[in-house]
RNA sequence: GGCCCGUUCGUCUAUUGGUUAGGACGCCAGGUUUUCAUCCUGGAAAGAGGGGUUCGAUUCCCCUACGGGCUACCA
């Protein structure tokens, strides 16, 4: 049977990287099984609905590289994709399940619910809505037909009516089986008053009639797998295999990965900007490829000693059997490095389509372009650090002090003397480093502080890239007056 | 509180009864005739605790602790 996943985001604002690592796991699993990947927009909660969210969820895969097969913009026989636009299929099958008497009408206000339920709480008592006490509420199980007829014409729910005395047990491929005792579940609601599903009951079906062979989701559902299960049940339906993603924690402190901690700690969540809220992926400089292999060493693993894959390895390796059951904490510094990878191993015309090297290199002499970037870009952690590593174009400003103090007495002016002879002979660039080597090791002047000297006039400090190669790209001419500059500097 | 899931260096992880417990990020120290946020070499750094099972447990079982998730007419 041709594998099936689904991935099924809310639309209630951008994607962050928890939800974009199950989708690249479902893709992955997909994909390395020769499977179809389906995209399924889970817009059943009209109050949470963010406008925007499904184009920047689109946007989002798609600059990761993960293109579904089928879903809302792209053609399937599974359509609609979009639970909005199923109304009609959950009706019919709400109706099913009455008939079948797995489900009941429920009338209670949500008001009364959340006095029940905040009273049980006073008592330290868990409020239940189920096999033990649904006699005691308005229902289709406790008020008489012509009641019910009545209370149906206005608002009314649908819940699962769940059986007590009995022990579920549902099976997880990553974490085995689970068993739970019905007692403990809740009759969860199946049909929201608005006619709209909830999660549990609209996923089941989608699921069932998208041909879903696996599901692949956040551990956060695993405590309604149960609850699941028994729809299925209820249906005589056969379950798709389940797996359940360990979460992405907080860097520091507790609990899940959210939105805010980027807010609060300045690092991206998100793959791509959305709307004001600045913490994409993208805009800090990253690849799509790094964050995206980065995503995925978080829960798995590949059973080698290699970390650094591109889409197309990963797929490759991908195995459900090598996914963690702990959770994940989110390490900027390492996703960092996984970037400065894929940069370094990038080719410099690739780099060259990105809009932030554009941006930054805008006004860089087109000529000079591609040498800049070979010569720096093994040195980049984002995209954005190019900014700070062609600083070396411009004059320096001023001077690092503490390096130039330690200088002073060490007779830099001599060594200077000796550059500028060089640079106003017709010696090459490539020869100079050669030719001051020679002429320190007769003047008893150590090599380093030949160098340290040529960088500080050249750029200012003591750290940065290949002296000789700045020197060749700025040209013998602005390397003769920033180290005349840096004379003057000195003698004052 | 109840239910469920988890727990190997600071972090991500390898190891599926016998290993000097391996790798990676970060950190520290060296090296690459200069710099470096590159590259190379080296170093510090871990099995939550207690009981079992076993000739032998990081690995299997139980308890405790800790962490996390769920507990909505949200997903």
């Amino acid at each position: 049977m041709k594998i099936r996943v689904r991935f099924a985001p809310s639309p209630t604002g951008p994607l962050h990287i928890g939800g974009l690592r199950t989708a690249l796991f479902n893709y992955l699993y997909a994909k390395s099984k020769k499977g179809s990947f389906i995209l399924r927009i889970e817009d059943t909660d009209q109050n949470r609905y963010v406008e925007g969210s499904e184009n920047y969820l689109i946007k989002a895969l798609n600059w990761c590289g993960i293109e579904p097969d089928e879903g809302p913009n792209t053609e399937g026989s599974f359509g609609p994709y979009r639970q909005s636009e199923r109304k009609k299929i959950y009706k019919d099958h709400i109706d099913k399940l009455i008939n079948l008497g797995a489900a009941y009408y429920a009338f209670d206000s949500e008001d009364q619910l959340k006095k029940y339920r905040q009273e049980d709480e006073k008592n330290g008592k868990t409020f239940l809505y189920g096999s033990q006490n649904r006699i005691k509420f308005r229902n289709s199980l406790t008020l008489n037909l012509v009641e019910t007829k009545k209370a149906l014409e206005g608002d009314y729910v649908v819940r699962l009516k769940v059986m007590g005395g009995a022990k579920v047990n549902v099976k997880d491929e990553i974490r085995g089986d689970i068993s739970v005792s019905t007692d403990l579940l809740d009759d969860k609601i199946l049909l929201k008053s608005d006619g709209l599903p909830t999660y549990h009951f609209a996923n089941v079906v989608d699921d069932k009639l998208m041909e879903i062979t696996d599901v692949i989701r956040g551990e956060e559902w695993l405590p309604s797998l149960p609850i699941h299960k028994l729809i299925y049940d209820a249906f005589n339906w056969s379950l798709p295999r389940f797996m359940h993603l360990p979460l992405i924690l907080k860097p520091n402190g507790k609990g899940k990965l959210s939105k805010r901690d980027g807010l609060k700690d300045g690092y991206p969540v998100f793959p791509l900007k959305f709307k004001e809220l600045n913490l994409g992926f993208k805009e800090r400089g990253f690849l799509s490829e790094g964050m995206v292999n980065y995503l995925a060493l978080l829960g798995w693993n590949s059973g080698t000693e290699n970390e650094i894959f591109n889409l197309s390895d990963l797929t490759k390796y991908f195995s459900i059997k090598r996914v963690q059951k702990g959770g994940a904490r989110f390490d900027y510094e390492k996703a960092c490095w996984i970037n400065q990878q894929h940069i370094s191993k990038s080719d410099v015309r690739t780099l060259m389509e990105q809009k932030i090297v554009r941006e930054i290199l805008e006004k860089v002499d087109e000529k000079k372009r591609i040498n800049i970037l070979n010569l720096v870009k093994n040195r980049l952690k984002t995209l954005n650090d190019l900014k700070n590593e062609i600083r070396f174009l411009d004059d320096p400003q001023d001077y690092d002090k503490k390096s130039v103090i330690k200088l002073m007495d060490k007779g830099p002016v001599k060594i200077m003397d000796q550059i500028i002879k060089l640079l106003n002979s017709d010696i090459k660039i490539a020869d100079m480093k050669q030719s001051l080597f020679e002429w320190g090791k007769n003047e008893k002047i150590p090599f380093g502080l030949i160098m340290q000297t040529l960088r500080l006039a050249i750029i200012g400090q003591l750290s940065g890239p290949d002296l000789f190669q700045i020197c060749a790209l700025i040209g013998k001419d602005v390397s003769l007056k920033r180290v005349q500059k840096f004379k003057t500097f000195c003698l004052k």
